[in-house]
DNA sequence: TAGTCAATCAGGGATTTTCCCCTTAAGCAT
DNA sequence: ATGCTTAAGGGGAAAATCCCTGATTGACTA
Protein backbone atom coordinates (compact mmCIF):
# COMPACT_ATOMS: atom_id res chain seq x y z
CA UNK A 1 0.00 0.00 0.00
CA UNK A 2 1.48 3.22 -1.03
CA UNK A 3 0.17 6.33 0.86
CA UNK A 4 -0.08 9.65 -1.96
CA UNK A 5 1.35 12.82 -0.88
CA UNK A 6 0.78 16.68 -1.93
CA UNK A 7 3.23 19.11 -1.71
CA UNK A 8 2.42 22.64 -0.96
CA UNK A 9 4.94 25.49 -0.84
CA UNK A 10 5.34 28.99 -3.02
CA UNK A 11 9.52 28.27 -3.38
CA UNK A 12 8.87 25.75 -6.62
CA UNK A 13 12.51 24.27 -5.86
CA UNK A 14 11.70 23.39 -2.39
CA UNK A 15 8.27 21.59 -3.25
CA UNK A 16 10.45 19.98 -5.73
CA UNK A 17 12.96 19.17 -3.69
CA UNK A 18 10.70 18.22 -1.10
CA UNK A 19 8.54 15.95 -3.55
CA UNK A 20 12.26 14.52 -4.72
CA UNK A 21 12.79 13.33 -0.76
CA UNK A 22 9.45 11.89 -0.17
CA UNK A 23 9.38 9.74 -4.16
CA UNK A 24 12.47 8.66 -2.07
CA UNK A 25 10.17 6.90 0.38
CA UNK A 26 9.15 3.58 -0.33
CA UNK A 27 5.82 3.82 1.01
CA UNK A 28 4.87 7.37 -0.70
CA UNK A 29 4.44 8.72 -3.92
CA UNK A 30 4.21 12.34 -4.62
CA UNK A 31 0.88 13.37 -6.22
CA UNK A 32 1.58 16.84 -7.48
CA UNK A 33 2.93 19.98 -6.12
CA UNK A 34 1.19 23.59 -5.86
CA UNK A 35 2.24 26.92 -5.31
CA UNK A 36 -0.34 28.24 -2.83
CA UNK A 37 -3.55 27.11 -1.01
CA UNK A 38 -5.85 28.22 -3.69
CA UNK A 39 -3.94 25.82 -6.00
CA UNK A 40 -4.49 23.31 -3.99
CA UNK A 41 -8.23 23.67 -3.44
CA UNK A 42 -8.72 23.57 -7.49
CA UNK A 43 -6.80 20.76 -7.54
CA UNK A 44 -9.12 18.90 -5.03
CA UNK A 45 -12.65 19.44 -7.43
CA UNK A 46 -11.11 16.87 -9.43
CA UNK A 47 -11.62 13.35 -6.68
CA UNK A 48 -8.49 11.69 -8.57
CA UNK A 49 -6.46 14.71 -6.98
CA UNK A 50 -7.42 13.79 -3.40
CA UNK A 51 -3.79 12.92 -1.40
CA UNK A 52 -3.62 11.41 1.90
CA UNK A 53 -1.24 13.58 2.67
CA UNK A 54 -0.61 17.52 2.52
CA UNK A 55 2.73 18.34 3.47
CA UNK A 56 2.09 22.35 3.89
CA UNK A 57 4.02 25.02 3.87
CA UNK A 58 2.74 28.14 6.49
CA UNK A 59 3.55 31.50 4.27
CA UNK A 60 2.21 31.43 1.00
CA UNK A 61 0.75 34.22 -0.90
CA UNK A 62 -2.96 33.93 -2.00
CA UNK A 63 -3.91 31.23 0.41
CA UNK A 64 -1.79 30.56 3.19
CA UNK A 65 -1.31 27.51 5.53
CA UNK A 66 -3.23 28.60 7.98
CA UNK A 67 -6.50 29.17 6.05
CA UNK A 68 -5.98 26.58 3.81
CA UNK A 69 -5.66 23.83 6.89
CA UNK A 70 -9.03 25.17 8.15
CA UNK A 71 -10.29 24.66 4.82
CA UNK A 72 -9.54 21.18 4.23
CA UNK A 73 -10.18 19.86 7.30
CA UNK A 74 -13.64 21.23 7.52
CA UNK A 75 -14.01 20.10 4.16
CA UNK A 76 -12.02 17.01 3.56
CA UNK A 77 -11.37 15.86 7.31
CA UNK A 78 -9.79 12.55 5.86
CA UNK A 79 -7.31 14.30 4.15
CA UNK A 80 -4.00 15.21 6.98
CA UNK A 81 -1.65 17.89 6.73
CA UNK A 82 1.47 18.21 8.26
CA UNK A 83 2.35 21.40 7.99
CA UNK A 84 6.41 21.92 7.06
CA UNK A 85 7.88 25.30 7.90
CA UNK A 86 10.64 27.60 8.79
CA UNK A 87 8.31 29.72 11.32
CA UNK A 88 8.64 28.03 14.74
CA UNK A 89 7.20 30.96 16.44
CA UNK A 90 4.49 29.18 19.23
CA UNK A 91 1.61 31.51 17.78
CA UNK A 92 2.27 30.09 14.03
CA UNK A 93 2.53 26.73 15.18
CA UNK A 94 -0.56 27.10 17.49
CA UNK A 95 -2.63 28.40 15.00
CA UNK A 96 -1.60 25.58 12.43
CA UNK A 97 -2.66 22.99 15.11
CA UNK A 98 -5.83 24.39 15.67
CA UNK A 99 -6.49 24.61 12.51
CA UNK A 100 -6.37 20.76 12.21
CA UNK A 101 -2.67 20.18 11.18
CA UNK A 102 -1.91 16.56 12.09
CA UNK A 103 1.68 17.52 12.96
CA UNK A 104 4.16 20.42 12.66
CA UNK A 105 7.85 19.80 11.21
CA UNK A 106 10.66 22.65 10.92
CA UNK A 107 12.93 22.57 7.94
CA UNK A 108 15.41 21.81 9.66
CA UNK A 109 14.71 18.25 10.18
CA UNK A 110 16.49 15.44 8.90
CA UNK A 111 15.20 13.16 5.97
CA UNK A 112 14.29 10.27 8.34
CA UNK A 113 12.09 12.34 10.73
CA UNK A 114 10.34 13.43 7.37
CA UNK A 115 9.64 9.89 6.49
CA UNK A 116 8.91 8.69 10.06
CA UNK A 117 6.44 11.53 10.33
CA UNK A 118 4.66 10.45 7.19
CA UNK A 119 4.38 7.45 8.63
CA UNK A 120 3.21 8.45 12.09
CA UNK A 121 0.41 10.41 10.46
CA UNK A 122 -0.51 7.53 8.38
CA UNK A 123 -0.67 4.90 11.59
CA UNK A 124 -1.27 7.00 14.48
CA UNK A 125 -3.28 10.00 13.06
CA UNK A 126 -0.46 12.36 14.15
CA UNK A 127 2.76 13.34 14.90
CA UNK A 128 4.28 15.84 17.06
CA UNK A 129 8.00 16.97 17.83
CA UNK A 130 9.08 17.82 21.25
CA UNK A 131 9.15 21.50 19.94
CA UNK A 132 5.34 21.17 19.49
CA UNK A 133 4.23 18.79 22.04
CA UNK A 134 6.38 21.75 24.39
CA UNK A 135 4.38 24.32 22.47
CA UNK A 136 1.29 22.59 23.24
CA UNK A 137 2.00 22.30 26.80
CA UNK A 138 3.16 25.94 27.40
CA UNK A 139 -0.66 26.83 25.87
CA UNK A 140 -2.55 24.94 28.45
CA UNK A 141 -0.75 27.12 31.43
CA UNK A 142 -0.70 30.51 29.31
CA UNK A 143 -2.71 33.24 29.47
CA UNK A 144 -5.41 33.14 26.29
CA UNK A 145 -3.41 33.93 23.06
CA UNK A 146 -1.82 37.89 22.99
CA UNK A 147 -4.37 38.74 19.75
CA UNK A 148 -7.67 37.04 21.37
CA UNK A 149 -7.06 40.19 24.09
CA UNK A 150 -7.50 42.76 21.82
CA UNK A 151 -10.65 44.17 20.18
CA UNK A 152 -11.10 44.65 16.54
CA UNK A 153 -11.00 47.88 16.60
CA UNK A 154 -8.01 48.35 18.96
CA UNK A 155 -5.69 45.98 16.47
CA UNK A 156 -7.08 48.68 13.92
CA UNK A 157 -5.42 51.43 16.25
CA UNK A 158 -2.52 49.22 16.54
CA UNK A 159 -1.94 48.92 12.81
CA UNK A 160 -1.66 52.76 12.55
CA UNK A 161 0.30 53.12 15.49
CA UNK A 162 2.70 51.54 13.71
CA UNK A 163 3.05 54.07 11.17
CA UNK A 164 4.78 57.94 11.65
CA UNK A 165 1.15 58.98 11.89
CA UNK A 166 0.90 60.98 15.43
CA UNK A 167 -2.24 60.05 16.98
CA UNK A 168 -4.19 63.02 16.42
CA UNK A 169 -3.37 61.87 12.70
CA UNK A 170 -4.45 58.22 13.65
CA UNK A 171 -7.43 60.42 14.84
CA UNK A 172 -8.76 61.57 11.99
CA UNK A 173 -8.43 58.75 10.04
CA UNK A 174 -9.98 56.24 12.25
CA UNK A 175 -12.79 58.97 12.71
CA UNK A 176 -12.81 59.48 16.34
CA UNK A 177 -11.47 61.93 18.74
CA UNK A 178 -7.66 61.94 19.99
CA UNK A 179 -8.92 61.28 23.40
CA UNK A 180 -10.73 58.44 22.37
CA UNK A 181 -7.53 57.37 20.80
CA UNK A 182 -5.86 58.02 23.73
CA UNK A 183 -8.19 55.83 25.87
CA UNK A 184 -7.45 52.81 23.55
CA UNK A 185 -4.21 53.36 23.38
CA UNK A 186 -4.24 53.19 27.43
CA UNK A 187 -6.31 50.38 27.58
CA UNK A 188 -3.73 48.69 25.27
CA UNK A 189 -0.97 49.75 27.05
CA UNK A 190 -2.20 48.07 30.44
CA UNK A 191 -3.47 44.94 28.58
CA UNK A 192 0.22 43.97 27.27
CA UNK A 193 2.12 45.52 30.22
CA UNK A 194 3.70 48.22 27.21
CA UNK A 195 5.51 51.40 28.49
CA UNK A 196 5.52 53.43 24.92
CA UNK A 197 4.44 53.48 21.28
CA UNK A 198 7.95 52.05 20.66
CA UNK A 199 6.97 48.74 22.56
CA UNK A 200 3.80 49.02 20.92
CA UNK A 201 5.18 48.88 17.43
CA UNK A 202 7.76 45.80 18.33
CA UNK A 203 4.81 43.83 20.04
CA UNK A 204 2.66 44.17 16.89
CA UNK A 205 5.05 43.35 14.83
CA UNK A 206 6.60 40.31 16.60
CA UNK A 207 2.77 39.39 16.78
CA UNK A 208 2.26 39.99 13.30
CA UNK A 209 -0.90 42.53 13.73
CA UNK A 210 1.65 44.37 11.75
CA UNK A 211 3.79 43.30 9.17
CA UNK A 212 6.40 45.88 8.32
CA UNK B 1 33.61 15.53 -16.57
CA UNK B 2 31.32 16.21 -13.22
CA UNK B 3 31.46 19.07 -10.72
CA UNK B 4 31.26 18.73 -7.46
CA UNK B 5 28.67 21.01 -5.10
CA UNK B 6 28.75 21.72 -1.56
CA UNK B 7 25.64 22.96 0.10
CA UNK B 8 24.86 24.73 2.81
CA UNK B 9 21.60 26.17 4.70
CA UNK B 10 21.01 25.72 8.01
CA UNK B 11 17.89 23.94 7.47
CA UNK B 12 18.54 19.77 6.97
CA UNK B 13 15.39 18.57 5.04
CA UNK B 14 16.40 21.70 2.57
CA UNK B 15 19.82 21.00 1.83
CA UNK B 16 19.23 17.49 2.08
CA UNK B 17 16.62 17.63 -0.76
CA UNK B 18 18.56 20.49 -3.06
CA UNK B 19 21.18 18.09 -2.43
CA UNK B 20 18.72 15.57 -4.08
CA UNK B 21 17.37 17.53 -6.76
CA UNK B 22 21.68 17.99 -7.47
CA UNK B 23 22.49 14.41 -7.62
CA UNK B 24 19.78 14.29 -9.85
CA UNK B 25 21.77 16.28 -12.88
CA UNK B 26 24.09 14.46 -14.93
CA UNK B 27 27.00 16.63 -14.65
CA UNK B 28 26.60 17.29 -10.89
CA UNK B 29 27.59 15.67 -7.49
CA UNK B 30 26.67 16.41 -4.01
CA UNK B 31 30.22 16.43 -2.02
CA UNK B 32 28.47 16.97 1.13
CA UNK B 33 26.50 19.60 2.85
CA UNK B 34 26.32 21.93 5.80
CA UNK B 35 24.22 23.38 8.38
CA UNK B 36 26.25 27.44 8.18
CA UNK B 37 29.41 28.89 7.05
CA UNK B 38 32.20 27.69 9.97
CA UNK B 39 30.82 24.01 9.07
CA UNK B 40 31.76 24.62 5.16
CA UNK B 41 34.82 26.54 6.39
CA UNK B 42 36.19 23.70 8.51
CA UNK B 43 35.21 21.37 6.03
CA UNK B 44 37.57 23.45 3.35
CA UNK B 45 40.87 22.92 5.87
CA UNK B 46 41.20 19.12 3.69
CA UNK B 47 41.94 20.25 0.20
CA UNK B 48 39.84 16.83 -0.74
CA UNK B 49 36.89 18.69 0.10
CA UNK B 50 36.89 21.62 -1.90
CA UNK B 51 34.01 21.89 -3.89
CA UNK B 52 33.56 23.47 -7.59
CA UNK B 53 30.36 24.91 -6.56
CA UNK B 54 28.92 25.96 -3.57
CA UNK B 55 25.04 26.06 -3.37
CA UNK B 56 24.92 28.72 -0.15
CA UNK B 57 21.90 30.27 1.68
CA UNK B 58 22.22 33.50 3.34
CA UNK B 59 20.25 33.34 6.44
CA UNK B 60 22.24 31.02 8.57
CA UNK B 61 23.18 31.05 12.45
CA UNK B 62 26.74 31.22 13.19
CA UNK B 63 28.16 32.24 10.34
CA UNK B 64 25.77 33.85 7.55
CA UNK B 65 25.89 33.34 3.91
CA UNK B 66 27.38 37.07 3.32
CA UNK B 67 30.22 36.36 5.35
CA UNK B 68 31.24 33.12 4.43
CA UNK B 69 30.77 34.07 0.48
CA UNK B 70 33.61 37.33 1.71
CA UNK B 71 35.92 34.70 2.90
CA UNK B 72 35.33 31.85 0.32
CA UNK B 73 36.15 34.64 -2.53
CA UNK B 74 39.44 35.94 -0.59
CA UNK B 75 40.76 32.99 -0.21
CA UNK B 76 39.15 30.26 -2.09
CA UNK B 77 38.72 32.38 -5.21
CA UNK B 78 38.31 29.08 -7.09
CA UNK B 79 35.19 28.34 -5.75
CA UNK B 80 32.01 29.32 -6.91
CA UNK B 81 29.45 30.66 -4.90
CA UNK B 82 25.42 30.18 -5.87
CA UNK B 83 23.21 32.14 -3.51
CA UNK B 84 20.21 30.14 -2.61
CA UNK B 85 17.65 31.81 -0.49
CA UNK B 86 14.32 32.62 0.28
CA UNK B 87 15.42 36.33 0.95
CA UNK B 88 14.71 38.52 -1.98
CA UNK B 89 15.23 42.06 -0.75
CA UNK B 90 17.60 44.47 -2.78
CA UNK B 91 19.99 45.07 -0.28
CA UNK B 92 20.60 41.39 0.91
CA UNK B 93 21.25 40.35 -2.81
CA UNK B 94 24.03 43.45 -3.59
CA UNK B 95 25.75 41.95 -0.45
CA UNK B 96 25.48 39.12 -1.71
CA UNK B 97 26.69 40.04 -5.54
CA UNK B 98 29.61 41.98 -3.62
CA UNK B 99 30.94 39.15 -1.17
CA UNK B 100 31.56 37.49 -4.74
CA UNK B 101 28.62 35.29 -5.39
CA UNK B 102 28.76 34.54 -9.01
CA UNK B 103 25.07 34.21 -8.96
CA UNK B 104 21.29 34.62 -6.83
CA UNK B 105 18.46 32.02 -7.13
CA UNK B 106 15.22 32.80 -5.23
CA UNK B 107 13.97 29.44 -3.91
CA UNK B 108 11.11 29.59 -6.60
CA UNK B 109 12.63 29.03 -9.10
CA UNK B 110 12.53 25.22 -10.93
CA UNK B 111 14.65 22.32 -10.62
CA UNK B 112 15.66 23.15 -14.46
CA UNK B 113 16.10 26.79 -13.90
CA UNK B 114 18.66 25.16 -10.80
CA UNK B 115 20.37 23.06 -13.38
CA UNK B 116 20.78 26.01 -15.73
CA UNK B 117 22.67 27.95 -13.32
CA UNK B 118 24.69 25.56 -12.42
CA UNK B 119 25.86 25.07 -16.10
CA UNK B 120 26.61 28.66 -16.53
CA UNK B 121 28.49 28.70 -13.47
CA UNK B 122 30.59 26.72 -14.54
CA UNK B 123 30.73 27.88 -18.25
CA UNK B 124 30.46 31.67 -18.24
CA UNK B 125 31.44 32.32 -14.38
CA UNK B 126 28.17 34.01 -13.38
CA UNK B 127 24.35 33.34 -13.96
CA UNK B 128 21.88 36.33 -13.26
CA UNK B 129 18.28 35.99 -13.36
CA UNK B 130 16.27 39.33 -14.48
CA UNK B 131 15.49 40.23 -10.80
CA UNK B 132 19.38 40.21 -9.91
CA UNK B 133 20.28 42.32 -13.30
CA UNK B 134 17.44 44.55 -12.59
CA UNK B 135 18.84 45.22 -8.93
CA UNK B 136 21.89 45.41 -10.36
CA UNK B 137 21.46 48.26 -12.57
CA UNK B 138 19.03 50.04 -9.57
CA UNK B 139 22.10 50.18 -7.53
CA UNK B 140 24.04 52.46 -10.04
CA UNK B 141 21.44 55.09 -10.31
CA UNK B 142 20.21 54.56 -6.81
CA UNK B 143 21.64 56.45 -3.96
CA UNK B 144 24.27 54.45 -1.46
CA UNK B 145 22.45 51.75 0.29
CA UNK B 146 20.91 52.75 3.37
CA UNK B 147 23.39 51.15 5.56
CA UNK B 148 26.72 52.87 4.65
CA UNK B 149 25.66 56.29 5.38
CA UNK B 150 24.75 54.45 8.64
CA UNK B 151 27.95 55.10 11.42
CA UNK B 152 28.72 52.08 13.86
CA UNK B 153 27.34 54.34 17.12
CA UNK B 154 24.45 55.20 15.29
CA UNK B 155 23.35 51.50 14.44
CA UNK B 156 23.88 51.03 17.91
CA UNK B 157 21.36 53.71 19.17
CA UNK B 158 19.21 52.73 16.57
CA UNK B 159 18.94 49.07 17.83
CA UNK B 160 18.60 50.88 21.22
CA UNK B 161 15.87 53.31 20.25
CA UNK B 162 13.84 49.83 19.47
CA UNK B 163 13.15 48.70 22.72
CA UNK B 164 11.54 50.78 25.19
CA UNK B 165 13.51 52.66 26.83
CA UNK B 166 13.66 56.70 26.61
CA UNK B 167 16.00 58.58 25.30
CA UNK B 168 17.72 59.31 28.57
CA UNK B 169 17.83 55.93 29.22
CA UNK B 170 19.83 54.30 26.02
CA UNK B 171 21.99 57.85 26.88
CA UNK B 172 23.34 56.31 29.98
CA UNK B 173 23.63 52.91 28.58
CA UNK B 174 25.40 54.33 26.06
CA UNK B 175 27.45 56.49 28.50
CA UNK B 176 26.38 59.49 26.20
CA UNK B 177 24.77 63.05 27.38
CA UNK B 178 21.13 62.90 26.41
CA UNK B 179 21.71 65.67 24.20
CA UNK B 180 24.09 63.75 22.22
CA UNK B 181 21.65 61.22 21.46
CA UNK B 182 19.77 63.92 20.48
CA UNK B 183 22.12 64.53 18.10
CA UNK B 184 22.59 61.00 16.73
CA UNK B 185 18.85 61.03 16.40
CA UNK B 186 18.33 64.27 14.59
CA UNK B 187 21.28 63.39 12.20
CA UNK B 188 19.91 59.49 11.69
CA UNK B 189 16.20 61.46 10.88
CA UNK B 190 17.69 64.07 8.63
CA UNK B 191 19.83 61.16 6.53
CA UNK B 192 16.67 58.87 6.23
CA UNK B 193 14.16 61.25 5.84
CA UNK B 194 12.26 60.46 9.41
CA UNK B 195 9.62 61.88 11.39
CA UNK B 196 9.88 60.63 14.31
CA UNK B 197 10.98 57.36 16.63
CA UNK B 198 8.25 55.31 14.96
CA UNK B 199 9.43 55.54 11.60
CA UNK B 200 12.95 55.13 13.00
CA UNK B 201 11.67 51.70 14.69
CA UNK B 202 9.83 50.38 11.01
CA UNK B 203 13.30 51.52 9.15
CA UNK B 204 15.44 49.64 11.66
CA UNK B 205 13.40 46.79 11.43
CA UNK B 206 12.69 46.76 7.36
CA UNK B 207 16.14 47.40 7.15
CA UNK B 208 17.51 44.38 9.62
CA UNK B 209 19.04 46.42 11.73
CA UNK B 210 16.99 45.46 14.66
CA UNK B 211 15.34 41.99 14.15
CA UNK B 212 12.70 41.95 16.66
C1' DT C 1 -39.94 49.19 33.88
C1' DA C 2 -36.58 51.38 36.17
C1' DG C 3 -31.87 50.29 37.68
C1' DT C 4 -27.38 48.66 37.45
C1' DC C 5 -23.45 47.48 34.66
C1' DA C 6 -20.10 47.42 31.13
C1' DA C 7 -18.35 49.28 26.96
C1' DT C 8 -17.37 53.14 24.11
C1' DC C 9 -16.24 57.81 23.29
C1' DA C 10 -14.61 62.15 24.97
C1' DG C 11 -12.60 65.88 27.74
C1' DG C 12 -9.45 68.71 31.34
C1' DG C 13 -5.10 69.40 33.08
C1' DA C 14 -0.32 68.16 34.40
C1' DT C 15 4.10 66.04 33.40
C1' DT C 16 7.48 63.85 30.59
C1' DT C 17 9.36 62.86 26.29
C1' DT C 18 10.22 63.98 21.81
C1' DC C 19 11.39 67.03 18.28
C1' DC C 20 13.68 71.06 16.31
C1' DC C 21 16.40 75.11 16.19
C1' DC C 22 21.16 76.96 16.98
C1' DT C 23 25.74 77.16 19.56
C1' DT C 24 30.11 75.53 21.64
C1' DA C 25 34.32 72.90 22.77
C1' DA C 26 37.76 69.36 22.05
C1' DG C 27 40.43 66.35 19.02
C1' DC C 28 42.34 65.50 14.65
C1' DA C 29 43.89 65.95 9.84
C1' DT C 30 45.26 68.65 5.76
C1' DA D 1 44.75 78.23 10.50
C1' DT D 2 40.76 75.81 8.54
C1' DG D 3 37.74 72.40 8.18
C1' DC D 4 35.69 67.94 9.94
C1' DT D 5 33.88 64.89 13.38
C1' DT D 6 32.16 63.83 17.83
C1' DA D 7 30.13 65.16 22.02
C1' DA D 8 27.33 68.36 24.57
C1' DG D 9 24.16 71.91 25.74
C1' DG D 10 20.07 75.83 25.92
C1' DG D 11 15.49 76.91 25.00
C1' DG D 12 11.04 76.18 23.28
C1' DA D 13 7.20 73.98 20.87
C1' DA D 14 4.75 69.87 19.91
C1' DA D 15 3.56 65.27 20.99
C1' DA D 16 3.05 61.60 24.04
C1' DT D 17 2.03 59.97 28.46
C1' DC D 18 -0.65 59.83 32.76
C1' DC D 19 -4.59 60.36 35.82
C1' DC D 20 -9.21 61.37 36.65
C1' DT D 21 -13.96 62.50 35.28
C1' DG D 22 -18.31 62.49 32.47
C1' DA D 23 -21.84 61.29 28.74
C1' DT D 24 -24.03 57.92 25.92
C1' DT D 25 -25.66 53.52 24.76
C1' DG D 26 -27.20 48.90 24.88
C1' DA D 27 -28.00 44.94 27.58
C1' DC D 28 -29.28 42.35 31.15
C1' DT D 29 -32.12 41.71 35.42
C1' DA D 30 -34.60 42.16 39.56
Amino acid sequence: MTYSVAVVDDHILLSQAIGGLVEGFEQFTVLYTCKNGQELLDKFKNPKNIPDIVLMDVNMPILNGIETTAHLYEHYPQVKVLALSIEEDDSTILQMLRAGAKGYLMKDVRKSELYNALLEVIEKGFHHTNTVTKVLVDSLSEKESPQAILKERELEFIKHACTEMTYKEIADVMFLSPKTIEGYRNAIFEKLNLRNRTGLVIYAIKNKIFVP
